[in-house]
RNA sequence: GGACCUGUAGCUCAGUUCGGACAGAGCGGCAGCCUUCUACUCAAACCAGAAGCCAGCUGAAGGUCGUGGGUUCAAAUCCCAUCAGGUCCGCCA
């Protein structure tokens, strides 16, 4: 966003140092106190060049653009004060004021959105079929709808992308076990993590045992002929899976546009590999088919085994040519878990062995790593039971954030209290989730995603539902024309003004670092300085020129948290 | 053995990409703001005591930025070494 105050500063010392317009630009920087000043220009770089200390040159030039503030008519710039080698620059605040709540006011829900064009494909969530959900699948959910949305918002074209493993020996397995298992009939509801069960069951059972690895081998190689009994029952368990998956999508805000299972590469897999290896591209070793990278620092890369059924790795490469020759794309991200560095960092090189298309779409495509989540007591095992499951997941916080609704609210009926309990769950748990490092790994811990306090996403939806709450008791419209002057004599004020003011910039960066928790982070910060703001100012009682400009203030931030929560997927609430 | 990531307050984490003003939040604990009660008073406020509430606020407390070197006017940030934890490294995805 253009920023006409920056621009002034940079104006000024242009006209009063010696300095490029755009050296001046890069040094300038934003204080760390409010109190030291909006912006800030630090001397250092000068000193060798004028032979003289960083003190004096801020000074000397501080009060020669000074002079030239006091001569000029009222500007947009108050003053500067040189501290120490810096020189603060002081900006008009109701100018300020003004300057950023009409830009929110105009662009409303379009506000901190740009324009950047690209068609971008991002693929995320992608877990198997014939396995349970859990908690580390809803840190891949959530950070990628988020990172969707920002991008979507930064004016770009997003492909949501679901690629799942529906096939091949964990599937075999699952099946194997229910045809070899006694574990009873498939209930009626909940049908994946009985499923998964199962798989667990028969992972266990089959594993040491060469004789039954073998079984569920053979039945694998039968699935991928096309043996009919065994597709029609692969088939029907699939299907319980994705249904399911629907369901998780809506609790996400979720709409993928193109669904791709490994099933429907596979064959694709094979004949890419056997065509490599014709080529000499690929390599024969130990009867498999493989990508030798040890001259790139990566291994060696399988393509098909042993047996001739393709590994992720070629079936990826068949995915990668499917989406080259469907979409034209500027980017194509892949959000997945740290464990898999080496396999993308393989495949894409792979892919830039394999011609020129290839190369190019490699060069287009990204792995957006995110750290495991672990529990307290480790990492999490099915074997050794310590699972979080998402229907487990979902129903314990539910379940809480009603406890915490009806304790405040013992007036408010059923189906309120239900919804209300729904948003502010899922927004505890989409925030824990997006507000971390995407590098860290992520501790979960029932009690801290319980949480409603401190650094979480109810205390965003709070700060939403209190200025809701401002606007109730009001009442009325506001009025058109708002005189700012009043208003900006609380720091606190102000501080939440530039806040707001920053927000396109946010999203900016956090679109192009791919960094959704920086929009969360700043959320918080948006939040806090609003609640301090809450706290130091009377709103409704003020003078009605106080007010009013304060009114609009509180509706600027509420179109900001709306438009920030939105982008994180996170509803808000009028009231809770 | 190799590659990548992490190490910052009691706990959970920002800040490291691009070196700059005193290293920031949240949680927990401490002291308050708010409510009620008690005592006092003609009455109210202040003050004192007790309990409670609080998706909110304030204040103080809490730090060898893993360790050791180096570069620099300046290092949590850059470079080197080292320790600790995690992930991955030929037929899972």
């Amino acid at each position: 966003m253009a920023d006409s105050f920056r621009d002034a500063v940079v104006g000024l010392l242009a006209e009063h140092t010696n300095v490029s317009r755009s050296e001046i630009s890069a040094k300038i920087e934003v204080p760390s106190d409010d109190l030291l000043g909006d912006y800030a220009f630090p001397c250092f770089f000068l000193a060798k060049e004028l032979k003289k200390s960083p003190v004096a040159i801020a000074t000397e030039t501080a009060s020669r653009v000074n002079d030239a503030l006091a001569s000029a008519k009222e500007g947009i710039i108050e003053r500067a004060h040189a501290a120490g080698p810096y020189i603060n620059f002081f900006v008009n605040k109701a100018g300020l004021a003004a300057t950023v709540l009409a830009a929110v006011e105009k662009e409303k829900g379009g506000y901190g959105g740009s324009k950047n064009g690209k068609i971008i494909m991002v693929e995320y969530f992608h877990a198997n079929t014939h396995k349970a959900v859990h908690i580390g699948h809803v840190r891949n959910i959530c950070l990628g709808e988020s990172l969707c949305r920002i991008l979507e918002f930064s004016g770009n074209k997003i492909v949501r992308v679901n690629y799942q493993g529906d096939i091949g020996p964990h599937v075999a397995k699952c099946i194997w076990g229910i045809q070899n298992l006694n574990l009873g009939a498939p209930p009626a509801i909940n049908r994946l993590r009985w499923l998964g069960n199962v798989y667990v069951q028969a992972n266990t059972a089959v594993e040491g045992n060469e004789k039954l690895e073998a079984d569920v081998k053979q039945l694998l190689l039968r699935i991928y002929a096309g043996d009919k009994e065994l597709n029609q029952l692969w088939k029907e368990t699939r299907q319980w899976c994705l249904e399911e998956f629907d369901e998780m999508y809506k609790d996400f805000g979720v709409k993928h546009d193109e669904f791709y299972f490994e099933s429907e590469v596979e064959f694709e897999a094979r004949k890419i590999s056997q065509q490599l290896l014709k080529e000499g591209i690929a390599q024969e070793s130990d009867g498999a088919i493989i990508m030798d990278l040890k001259p790139y620092k990566l291994g060696v890369f399988i393509l098909l085994t042993r047996d001739g059924t393709a590994l992720y790795s070629s079936k990826d490469i068949a995915l990668a040519r499917k989406k080259m020759s469907k979409y034209s794309l500027d980017r194509s991200i892949h959000v997945v878990g740290r464990e898999q560095e080496l396999h993308f960092k393989q495949l894409f090189k792979t892919l830039s062995l394999m011609g020129e298309k290839e190369r190019q779409f490699a060069e287009k495509s990204h792995h957006l790593i995110y750290g495991l989540v672990m529990l307290p007591t480790g990492k999490m095992s099915s074997r050794a039971g310590s699972v979080v499951f998402y229907d487990d997941l979902r129903s314990g916080l539910i379940e809480l954030a009603t406890e915490e609704v009806k304790k405040r609210h013992a007036d408010w009926e059923e189906k309120k209290v239900a919804d209300a309990a729904k948003k502010i769950a899922f927004a505890a748990l989409k925030f824990g989730m997006i507000n971390r490092d995407n590098d860290r790994e992520l501790v979960f811990d029932w009690e801290q995603a319980v949480k409603l306090e401190g650094e979480t996403g109810p205390y965003l939806q709070y700060a939403y539902a209190r200025i809701c709450s401002v606007f109730r008791k009001y009442g009325k419209v506001l009025p058109g024309k708002i005189k700012y002057s009043g208003m900006t004599t609380s720091a606190a004020e102000v501080n939440v003004i530039k806040f707001v003011k920053i927000f396109p910039d946010i999203v900016a960066v956090a679109a192009e670092q791919l960094k959704p928790a920086l929009l969360s982070r700043y959320l918080l910060d948006l939040a806090q300085s609003f609640n301090n703001f809450y706290n130091d100012c009377q709103i409704l009682g003020a003078e009605p020129d106080v007010r009013d400009a304060r009114l609009l203030l509180c509706a600027a931030v509420k179109q900001v948290l709306e438009n920030g929560l939105r982008l994180l997927a996170i509803d808000v609430l009028d009231e809770m």
